[in-house]
DNA sequence: CTGCATGCAAATCGTTTGCAGTTGA
DNA sequence: TCAACTGCAAACGATTTGCATGCAG
Protein backbone atom coordinates (compact mmCIF):
# COMPACT_ATOMS: atom_id res chain seq x y z
CA UNK A 1 0.00 0.00 0.00
CA UNK A 2 2.29 3.09 -1.28
CA UNK A 3 -0.37 6.33 -0.80
CA UNK A 4 1.95 7.88 -3.40
CA UNK A 5 1.67 5.50 -6.21
CA UNK A 6 -1.73 6.04 -5.91
CA UNK A 7 -1.42 9.64 -6.09
CA UNK A 8 0.66 9.33 -9.19
CA UNK A 9 -1.72 7.13 -10.92
CA UNK A 10 -4.52 9.56 -10.45
CA UNK A 11 -2.42 12.82 -10.95
CA UNK A 12 -1.10 10.90 -14.66
CA UNK A 13 -4.57 9.66 -15.54
CA UNK A 14 -6.23 13.17 -15.05
CA UNK A 15 -3.51 15.10 -16.65
CA UNK A 16 -3.05 13.01 -19.79
CA UNK A 17 -4.91 9.68 -20.69
CA UNK A 18 -2.00 9.05 -22.83
CA UNK A 19 1.75 8.47 -22.77
CA UNK A 20 3.84 10.82 -20.60
CA UNK A 21 6.72 8.56 -20.63
CA UNK A 22 9.81 10.31 -19.94
CA UNK A 23 11.75 9.02 -22.81
CA UNK A 24 10.88 6.58 -25.57
CA UNK A 25 13.66 4.20 -25.32
CA UNK A 26 13.49 1.60 -28.19
CA UNK A 27 13.40 -1.24 -25.49
CA UNK A 28 10.02 0.67 -24.25
CA UNK A 29 8.74 0.94 -27.92
CA UNK A 30 9.43 -2.75 -28.49
CA UNK A 31 6.95 -4.01 -25.35
CA UNK A 32 4.45 -1.54 -26.76
CA UNK A 33 5.00 -3.22 -30.10
CA UNK A 34 4.40 -6.65 -29.02
CA UNK A 35 1.43 -5.17 -26.74
CA UNK A 36 -0.05 -3.71 -29.68
CA UNK A 37 -2.00 -6.85 -31.29
CA UNK A 38 -6.00 -7.05 -29.80
CA UNK A 39 -6.55 -9.83 -27.60
CA UNK A 40 -2.89 -10.88 -26.97
CA UNK A 41 -1.86 -11.28 -23.64
CA UNK A 42 1.51 -12.38 -22.92
CA UNK A 43 3.65 -12.60 -19.64
CA UNK A 44 6.77 -10.60 -18.62
CA UNK A 45 8.91 -13.52 -19.56
CA UNK A 46 6.64 -14.18 -23.16
CA UNK A 47 7.27 -10.03 -23.82
CA UNK A 48 11.27 -10.90 -22.33
CA UNK A 49 11.97 -13.64 -24.98
CA UNK A 50 10.36 -12.14 -27.70
CA UNK A 51 12.42 -8.95 -27.60
CA UNK A 52 15.50 -10.86 -26.80
CA UNK A 53 15.60 -11.69 -30.23
CA UNK A 54 16.21 -8.03 -30.93
CA UNK A 55 17.78 -7.25 -28.10
CA UNK A 56 20.19 -9.46 -27.02
CA UNK A 57 21.68 -7.76 -24.66
CA UNK A 58 17.93 -7.33 -22.68
CA UNK A 59 17.59 -7.82 -19.05
CA UNK A 60 14.23 -8.76 -17.48
CA UNK A 61 14.62 -6.11 -14.91
CA UNK A 62 13.79 -3.76 -18.02
CA UNK A 63 11.04 -5.26 -18.99
CA UNK A 64 9.68 -5.96 -15.68
CA UNK A 65 10.45 -1.80 -14.98
CA UNK A 66 8.20 -0.59 -18.36
CA UNK A 67 5.65 -3.14 -17.38
CA UNK A 68 5.26 -1.50 -14.57
CA UNK A 69 5.67 2.12 -15.76
CA UNK A 70 3.15 1.57 -18.55
CA UNK A 71 0.27 -0.08 -15.98
CA UNK A 72 1.35 2.69 -13.82
CA UNK A 73 0.66 5.57 -16.75
CA UNK A 74 -2.58 3.61 -17.56
CA UNK A 75 -1.19 2.96 -21.30
CA UNK A 76 -1.09 -0.93 -20.78
CA UNK A 77 -3.42 -2.85 -17.99
CA UNK A 78 -1.68 -5.96 -15.78
CA UNK A 79 -3.99 -8.79 -15.54
CA UNK A 80 -3.05 -10.67 -12.33
CA UNK A 81 -3.74 -14.63 -12.35
CA UNK A 82 -3.88 -16.76 -9.64
CA UNK A 83 -0.68 -17.63 -8.69
CA UNK A 84 0.85 -17.60 -11.71
CA UNK A 85 3.01 -14.76 -13.32
CA UNK A 86 1.04 -11.70 -14.58
CA UNK A 87 -0.20 -11.02 -18.01
CA UNK A 88 -0.52 -7.56 -20.00
CA UNK A 89 -2.94 -6.40 -22.21
CA UNK A 90 -1.94 -3.67 -24.51
CA UNK A 91 -5.55 -1.99 -24.69
CA UNK A 92 -6.56 0.36 -21.49
CA UNK A 93 -10.01 0.51 -22.30
CA UNK A 94 -12.46 -1.42 -19.75
CA UNK A 95 -13.36 -4.76 -20.38
CA UNK A 96 -13.05 -8.19 -18.62
CA UNK A 97 -10.90 -11.61 -19.06
CA UNK A 98 -11.70 -15.04 -19.23
CA UNK A 99 -9.02 -17.78 -18.36
CA UNK A 100 -9.54 -21.21 -20.15
CA UNK A 101 -9.21 -23.55 -17.08
CA UNK A 102 -7.47 -26.44 -19.08
CA UNK A 103 -5.25 -24.59 -21.54
CA UNK A 104 -4.82 -20.95 -19.08
CA UNK A 105 -5.36 -19.02 -22.18
CA UNK A 106 -6.67 -15.78 -21.67
CA UNK A 107 -9.09 -14.02 -23.76
CA UNK A 108 -10.82 -10.82 -24.12
CA UNK A 109 -14.62 -10.05 -22.95
CA UNK A 110 -16.09 -6.94 -24.33
CA UNK A 111 -19.19 -6.65 -22.72
CA UNK A 112 -21.10 -3.78 -20.74
CA UNK A 113 -22.35 -4.56 -17.25
CA UNK A 114 -24.62 -1.80 -17.21
CA UNK A 115 -25.66 -3.19 -13.67
CA UNK A 116 -22.07 -3.02 -12.50
CA UNK A 117 -21.59 0.84 -12.92
CA UNK A 118 -20.23 2.56 -10.09
CA UNK A 119 -23.42 4.10 -8.96
CA UNK A 120 -25.16 1.01 -8.03
CA UNK A 121 -22.45 -0.07 -5.67
CA UNK A 122 -23.62 2.69 -3.35
CA UNK A 123 -26.68 0.87 -1.92
CA UNK A 124 -24.69 -2.77 -1.92
CA UNK A 125 -21.70 -1.50 -0.31
CA UNK A 126 -22.57 1.49 1.66
CA UNK A 127 -19.35 1.62 3.95
CA UNK A 128 -17.03 1.49 0.97
CA UNK A 129 -16.79 4.70 -2.01
CA UNK A 130 -16.60 2.22 -4.78
CA UNK A 131 -13.65 3.13 -7.13
CA UNK A 132 -12.57 -0.03 -9.31
CA UNK A 133 -13.63 -3.52 -9.87
CA UNK A 134 -12.37 -6.29 -11.94
CA UNK A 135 -14.55 -9.46 -13.13
CA UNK A 136 -12.63 -12.32 -13.72
CA UNK A 137 -14.07 -15.34 -15.89
CA UNK A 138 -13.34 -18.85 -15.80
CA UNK A 139 -14.00 -21.30 -18.06
CA UNK A 140 -13.06 -23.55 -21.13
CA UNK A 141 -12.97 -22.83 -24.19
CA UNK A 142 -14.16 -24.16 -27.75
CA UNK A 143 -11.13 -26.01 -28.48
CA UNK A 144 -10.33 -27.40 -25.19
CA UNK A 145 -14.06 -28.53 -24.89
CA UNK A 146 -13.19 -30.36 -28.33
CA UNK A 147 -10.16 -31.75 -27.09
CA UNK A 148 -11.93 -33.32 -23.87
CA UNK A 149 -14.73 -34.94 -26.29
CA UNK A 150 -11.51 -36.70 -28.02
CA UNK A 151 -10.54 -38.74 -25.01
CA UNK B 1 -11.81 -20.50 23.79
CA UNK B 2 -14.50 -22.76 23.25
CA UNK B 3 -12.88 -25.79 21.69
CA UNK B 4 -14.98 -28.22 21.53
CA UNK B 5 -17.87 -26.21 20.41
CA UNK B 6 -15.95 -25.25 17.24
CA UNK B 7 -15.08 -28.61 16.69
CA UNK B 8 -18.11 -29.65 16.05
CA UNK B 9 -19.20 -26.72 13.95
CA UNK B 10 -16.52 -27.64 11.63
CA UNK B 11 -17.23 -31.15 11.51
CA UNK B 12 -20.90 -30.33 10.43
CA UNK B 13 -19.35 -28.14 7.66
CA UNK B 14 -17.34 -31.03 6.80
CA UNK B 15 -19.88 -33.91 6.35
CA UNK B 16 -21.94 -31.61 4.66
CA UNK B 17 -19.67 -30.87 2.01
CA UNK B 18 -18.71 -34.68 1.45
CA UNK B 19 -15.36 -33.72 1.82
CA UNK B 20 -13.39 -35.41 4.50
CA UNK B 21 -9.83 -33.63 5.87
CA UNK B 22 -7.67 -36.90 6.56
CA UNK B 23 -7.09 -36.10 10.13
CA UNK B 24 -7.86 -33.09 11.86
CA UNK B 25 -4.41 -32.21 13.78
CA UNK B 26 -4.30 -29.72 16.70
CA UNK B 27 -3.14 -27.36 13.91
CA UNK B 28 -5.54 -27.64 11.67
CA UNK B 29 -7.93 -26.93 13.39
CA UNK B 30 -5.99 -24.06 15.05
CA UNK B 31 -6.46 -22.61 11.44
CA UNK B 32 -9.95 -23.46 11.22
CA UNK B 33 -10.44 -21.57 14.76
CA UNK B 34 -9.02 -18.43 13.43
CA UNK B 35 -11.18 -18.78 10.14
CA UNK B 36 -13.84 -19.08 12.05
CA UNK B 37 -14.63 -15.15 12.54
CA UNK B 38 -16.75 -13.67 9.88
CA UNK B 39 -15.17 -10.66 7.61
CA UNK B 40 -12.07 -11.88 8.61
CA UNK B 41 -9.82 -12.50 5.79
CA UNK B 42 -5.82 -12.85 7.32
CA UNK B 43 -2.91 -14.11 4.81
CA UNK B 44 -0.85 -17.06 5.72
CA UNK B 45 1.84 -15.10 7.91
CA UNK B 46 -0.76 -13.43 10.05
CA UNK B 47 -2.60 -17.20 10.78
CA UNK B 48 1.36 -18.46 11.10
CA UNK B 49 2.06 -15.42 13.72
CA UNK B 50 -1.13 -15.93 15.32
CA UNK B 51 -0.85 -19.83 16.00
CA UNK B 52 2.63 -19.67 16.96
CA UNK B 53 1.72 -18.58 20.29
CA UNK B 54 -0.36 -21.40 20.77
CA UNK B 55 2.37 -24.01 18.80
CA UNK B 56 5.48 -22.56 19.38
CA UNK B 57 7.31 -25.18 17.10
CA UNK B 58 4.76 -24.43 13.98
CA UNK B 59 6.65 -23.71 10.85
CA UNK B 60 5.17 -22.06 7.97
CA UNK B 61 5.05 -24.74 5.52
CA UNK B 62 2.39 -26.29 7.91
CA UNK B 63 -0.78 -23.45 7.86
CA UNK B 64 0.48 -23.18 3.68
CA UNK B 65 -0.02 -26.96 3.36
CA UNK B 66 -3.25 -26.92 5.36
CA UNK B 67 -4.57 -23.54 4.16
CA UNK B 68 -4.25 -25.06 0.65
CA UNK B 69 -6.03 -28.95 1.46
CA UNK B 70 -8.47 -27.00 2.91
CA UNK B 71 -9.15 -24.37 -0.30
CA UNK B 72 -9.29 -27.64 -2.11
CA UNK B 73 -11.60 -29.37 -0.33
CA UNK B 74 -13.64 -26.44 -0.72
CA UNK B 75 -13.93 -25.29 3.18
CA UNK B 76 -12.25 -22.28 3.25
CA UNK B 77 -11.65 -19.85 0.24
CA UNK B 78 -8.83 -18.06 -1.15
CA UNK B 79 -8.28 -14.80 -1.94
CA UNK B 80 -5.85 -13.80 -4.68
CA UNK B 81 -4.54 -10.38 -4.11
CA UNK B 82 -3.03 -8.41 -6.75
CA UNK B 83 0.24 -8.93 -6.09
CA UNK B 84 0.26 -9.40 -2.65
CA UNK B 85 0.06 -12.30 -0.41
CA UNK B 86 -3.13 -14.38 -0.45
CA UNK B 87 -5.48 -13.89 2.13
CA UNK B 88 -8.25 -16.33 3.27
CA UNK B 89 -11.83 -16.63 4.15
CA UNK B 90 -13.77 -19.51 6.40
CA UNK B 91 -16.33 -19.00 4.23
CA UNK B 92 -17.27 -20.58 1.27
CA UNK B 93 -20.81 -19.36 0.57
CA UNK B 94 -20.45 -17.42 -3.04
CA UNK B 95 -19.85 -14.10 -2.40
CA UNK B 96 -17.40 -11.27 -3.13
CA UNK B 97 -14.68 -9.09 -1.36
CA UNK B 98 -13.94 -5.35 -1.71
CA UNK B 99 -10.56 -4.12 -0.48
CA UNK B 100 -9.45 -0.93 0.41
CA UNK B 101 -7.26 0.67 -2.28
CA UNK B 102 -5.76 3.06 1.39
CA UNK B 103 -5.42 0.57 4.00
CA UNK B 104 -5.67 -2.99 1.91
CA UNK B 105 -8.29 -4.17 3.98
CA UNK B 106 -10.74 -7.29 2.52
CA UNK B 107 -14.17 -6.85 3.57
CA UNK B 108 -17.10 -9.47 2.72
CA UNK B 109 -19.56 -8.39 -0.12
CA UNK B 110 -23.02 -10.73 0.10
CA UNK B 111 -25.22 -9.82 -2.52
CA UNK B 112 -26.67 -11.50 -5.40
CA UNK B 113 -25.58 -10.34 -9.04
CA UNK B 114 -28.60 -12.32 -10.43
CA UNK B 115 -27.65 -10.83 -14.26
CA UNK B 116 -24.06 -12.24 -13.41
CA UNK B 117 -25.61 -15.51 -13.35
CA UNK B 118 -23.92 -18.24 -15.56
CA UNK B 119 -26.78 -18.87 -17.70
CA UNK B 120 -26.44 -14.88 -19.16
CA UNK B 121 -22.06 -15.65 -20.27
CA UNK B 122 -23.47 -17.50 -23.04
CA UNK B 123 -24.71 -15.07 -25.23
CA UNK B 124 -21.64 -12.80 -23.76
CA UNK B 125 -19.18 -14.98 -24.17
CA UNK B 126 -20.16 -17.76 -26.70
CA UNK B 127 -16.87 -19.70 -27.42
CA UNK B 128 -16.59 -20.31 -23.69
CA UNK B 129 -18.44 -22.33 -21.01
CA UNK B 130 -17.94 -20.69 -18.30
CA UNK B 131 -17.66 -22.39 -14.99
CA UNK B 132 -16.55 -19.60 -12.69
CA UNK B 133 -16.09 -16.09 -11.94
CA UNK B 134 -15.05 -13.55 -9.47
CA UNK B 135 -15.47 -9.72 -8.57
CA UNK B 136 -12.81 -8.10 -7.54
CA UNK B 137 -13.85 -4.38 -6.03
CA UNK B 138 -11.58 -1.96 -4.93
CA UNK B 139 -12.46 1.33 -2.89
CA UNK B 140 -11.84 3.46 0.11
CA UNK B 141 -13.03 2.62 3.30
CA UNK B 142 -14.88 5.00 5.49
CA UNK B 143 -12.37 4.87 8.31
CA UNK B 144 -9.46 5.98 5.55
CA UNK B 145 -11.93 8.35 4.15
CA UNK B 146 -12.23 9.98 7.38
CA UNK B 147 -8.67 10.08 7.54
CA UNK B 148 -8.10 11.76 4.49
CA UNK B 149 -10.55 14.69 5.26
CA UNK B 150 -8.22 15.27 8.20
CA UNK B 151 -5.14 16.17 6.63
C1' DC C 1 25.01 17.43 -21.01
C1' DT C 2 21.79 15.59 -17.87
C1' DG C 3 19.22 12.38 -15.72
C1' DC C 4 16.09 8.77 -17.04
C1' DA C 5 16.76 4.10 -18.78
C1' DT C 6 19.48 0.12 -19.28
C1' DG C 7 21.98 -4.49 -18.17
C1' DC C 8 23.70 -7.28 -14.83
C1' DA C 9 23.60 -9.54 -10.54
C1' DA C 10 22.06 -10.08 -6.14
C1' DA C 11 18.14 -9.67 -3.10
C1' DT C 12 13.45 -10.19 -1.82
C1' DC C 13 8.87 -12.03 -1.29
C1' DG C 14 5.44 -15.49 -1.17
C1' DT C 15 5.06 -20.11 -1.57
C1' DT C 16 6.47 -25.04 -2.32
C1' DT C 17 9.12 -29.17 -1.64
C1' DG C 18 12.14 -32.98 0.35
C1' DC C 19 12.92 -35.42 4.20
C1' DA C 20 13.12 -37.38 8.71
C1' DG C 21 10.57 -37.54 12.81
C1' DT C 22 5.69 -37.31 15.02
C1' DT C 23 0.86 -38.25 15.69
C1' DG C 24 -4.16 -39.07 15.14
C1' DA C 25 -7.72 -42.53 13.96
C1' DT D 1 -0.16 -49.64 13.59
C1' DC D 2 1.01 -46.53 9.78
C1' DA D 3 -0.32 -43.20 6.47
C1' DA D 4 -1.01 -38.56 7.04
C1' DC D 5 0.85 -34.75 9.23
C1' DT D 6 4.49 -31.98 11.20
C1' DG D 7 8.85 -28.98 11.53
C1' DC D 8 12.85 -27.60 9.45
C1' DA D 9 15.58 -26.03 5.82
C1' DA D 10 16.46 -25.57 1.32
C1' DA D 11 14.50 -24.63 -3.28
C1' DC D 12 11.48 -22.20 -6.08
C1' DG D 13 9.32 -18.75 -9.45
C1' DA D 14 8.09 -14.13 -9.99
C1' DT D 15 9.40 -9.78 -9.26
C1' DT D 16 12.33 -5.97 -7.35
C1' DT D 17 16.48 -3.47 -6.29
C1' DG D 18 21.37 -1.48 -6.31
C1' DC D 19 24.68 0.15 -9.03
C1' DA D 20 27.66 1.40 -12.82
C1' DT D 21 27.08 2.44 -17.65
C1' DG D 22 24.41 3.98 -21.77
C1' DC D 23 21.60 6.92 -24.43
C1' DA D 24 17.39 10.12 -25.56
C1' DG D 25 16.11 14.72 -25.54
Amino acid sequence: MTKTGLTIIIIIIVSQRGVSMERMSKQRNGILEILSQKNYHPGAEEIYSRLKKRFPKLGIATVYRNLEQLTAAGVIVKINMAGEAARFDGFPEKHYHITCTVCGRVEDVWCDFKLMEKNNFRQIIPDFEVTEYSIDFQGRCRSCREKEKMN
